[in-house]
DNA sequence: GTCTTCTACAACCAATTGGTTGAAGAAGGA
DNA sequence: TCCTTCTTCAACCAATTGGTTGTAGAAGAC
């Protein structure tokens, strides 16, 4: 359903399996039979989570006979870090507003209200990926 | 199911619309009415939405009336980044280190090889977060 | 050739997700 | 008081997810 990038980056590592395997092919390449080894999970789930993985752009796979070995992508870490930085940075931008704006009633000793919410009419971008 | 606290994170922004919301919070706050405003699905549903990110911790409500404003909040973040930062570093050093054994490879005229993978007896972390 | 190993595919199942509608609670305005 | 607004809750539904088992293909070992 959901079928954009950072949705499926998302989602992939929205599951500790998945993560747990991220976390694994950082140390090294390794193959299906290998990941799946620490899990009380069958192969077949893990060849399932490696597919999410494969889809999300997060791990590639080789060929070695009858093995295919996975390996990170580590390139695909930066779509998330970009997203995350550019929202992060603007709350925090934000935040330090209002502290501005907090620091300049006390100053006119206006009592403090609650904090404020957009109002209603203004643009916003609709719909669609906050590219 | 999945139930930790960066598996919700994760999850919470494995959806265009979260992301979106997230991206409009990082503006200003708003109320439910005014994040549902711009799409085509139900009050209820940008509500559900809105209960995702609150239990990731992405976002808090204060009161106003009968209103809910929401608010984002920037430090769960630094979890996210922490997990990537780490995971894409390990990637990137372990890339650099097979520059430079390719690279004495050459040195010695030994064929390029299939990368390697991780040997089979070899301990790693058993199951959980690779925290 | 046959056997074994490693992986993928298909069908199935239970639980979750993302949406709907309808009703109800909470709070201000008439 | 009653009415309206804003939000949530409950029940329901279709699609997806994460697991299973069984089967089949691909490739080395015998």
């Amino acid at each position: 359903m959901v079928d954009d990038r950072l949705s499926r980056v998302f989602g992939a590592l929205a599951d500790p399996i998945r993560r747990d395997i991220v976390a694994r092919l950082a140390v090294g390449d390794a193959t299906v039979g290998q990941l799946a080894e620490p899990y009380d999970v069958s192969v077949q789930a893990v060849s399932k989570h490696l597919k999410v993985l494969e889809d999300a752009g997060l791990v590639t796979r080789s060929r070695d006979a009858q093995r295919r070995p996975c390996h990170l992508e580590a390139e695909v870490f930066d779509l998330m870090t970009r997203w995350i930085e550019r929202y992060r940075r603007a709350a925090e931008d934000r935040f330090r507003r209002l502290d501005a704006v907090l620091a300049e009633m006390s100053d006119d000793a206006v009592p403090h209200t609650q904090p404020r919410t957009r109002p209603h009419g203004q643009p916003h971008k609709r719909r669609g990926e906050a590219s």
